[in-house]
DNA sequence: CTGCGACTTCAAGTCAACTTGAAGTCAAGC
DNA sequence: GCTTGACTTCAAGTTGACTTGAAGTCGCAG
C-alpha cells in the first residue's frame, strides 16, 4: 500500500484538496506524514472518504460520522443508529410524498386560481400547523444548498 | 378585516416576532401601518404566512417563494414550476428511499462487519461515485439543522 | 542555485434563514 | 407624569460544510 498525495487522492476521489484539508483537521481521515509540506494519505483513505460520502447522503453530520470510526480504526457502525436513521428517513420520505403528490395536482388542478383547490387548501393547512416540517427537525437531506459548481474529475 | 397587532400575529400563526420581521423585510408580507411603532398586518397575513409555510415544506427558498406573489398581491403560482418541484422530489425520494433500504439492511445484515456485506459496498460505492447525492443540487427537503428549540403556541 | 508551481497555514468569507443583543421609543396604567 | 414592558431598529451572531485569499514553504527541473 503506496502513500497518497493529496492531490492524488484528490483526483481519485473527485473531493477538492481544501475539504481533504477540511476533514483532516476535523479529524475525519488520517494522513500519514509528509514529503516536504505535502500531506501522504494511505490508500485506505479513498474507502473511508466512499464511507463518509455514504454517511453525509444518509444525512449524518461530520461530527457524527467521525464517531462512526472508533477512535482506532475501523468502522464498527452503531447499527441502533441505522435504524434510527432509517425511521427518520421513513417519515421524511412520506412527508416529501404527499408534497410531491399535492404539487402534482396543484400543477393541473383545473381550478382558475389555487385558493379555490380544495387539495391546495388541504395542503395549505397541513403546512401551517407544521404537520409538513418546512424546517427539518433532523429529518431531511442535509444541507440542500442551491448548487455551487461541482466539478468531478474524471 | 381587522387589523393584527404583530403579537397577535404571532401568536395566532406561531412564527416569532422575529420572523415576520425579518419576512417584512424581505417583502414576503406586508404590514398595514402602525398603531405607535407596532407593525399592524391585515388578517390576511395569515394565509400569506401558510402559504410560505407550504412553500418551504416543498423546499422551495424565501427568494423563489417571493416571486411566488407577483407584485400586486395574490399567489398566481407558476404551475410549471410546481411540476418541475415535484419532479425534483420525485428524485429525492428515490434516493431517500434506497438510501433507507440500504440502511436497514445494513442494520441488520448478518455480516461480521459491513466491509463484509455486499449490500453495504454497493450502497458505498453508489455514495462515492455522487449517485446518492451527499450535497444536495437543490432537491431535498430544506436546511435540516440539528434542532434548535421549536415553541408552537397553542 | 534559482525559479516555478503546487502545496502549506490561518483567518476570514459564504450561504440561508433566522436569532440575539444593545439601545431606543411609545401607549397605557397608576 | 413617570414607570413599565412590549414593541422598535440595526448590526452582528449562529450553524454546517466548506471555500477563498493572502502570505509563506518546499521539491524539483533546468
Amino acid at each position: 500500500m503506496h502513500d497518497l498525495d493529496i492531490a492524488e487522492v484528490a483526483r481519485q476521489s473527485g473531493v477538492p484538496a481544501s475539504t481533504l484539508r477540511f476533514y483532516e483537521d476535523k479529524g475525519l481521515i488520517a494522513s500519514h506524514g509528509r514529503h516536504g509540506l505535502r500531506r501522504q494519505y494511505p490508500a485506505s483513505v479513498l474507502d473511508r472518504l466512499s464511507l463518509i460520502a455514504l454517511g453525509r447522503a444518509a444525512g449524518f453530520a461530520l461530527d457524527e460520522i467521525s464517531l462512526m470510526f472508533a477512535t482506532d480504526g475501523r468502522p464498527q457502525i452503531d447499527r441502533k443508529m441505522l435504524a434510527t436513521r432509517a425511521d427518520e428517513l421513513d417519515l421524511t420520505i412520506r412527508r416529501m410524498v404527499a408534497m410531491r403528490n399535492g404539487l402534482r395536482h396543484a400543477a393541473k388542478c383545473p381550478a382558475p386560481n389555487h385558493s379555490e383547490c380544495p387539495t391546495f387548501q388541504r395542503l395549505l393547512r397541513a403546512a401551517a400547523s407544521g404537520r409538513l416540517g418546512a424546517r427539518g427537525e433532523k429529518a431531511g437531506t442535509p444541507t440542500a444548498r442551491p448548487t455551487r459548481d461541482r466539478k468531478k474529475s474524471g
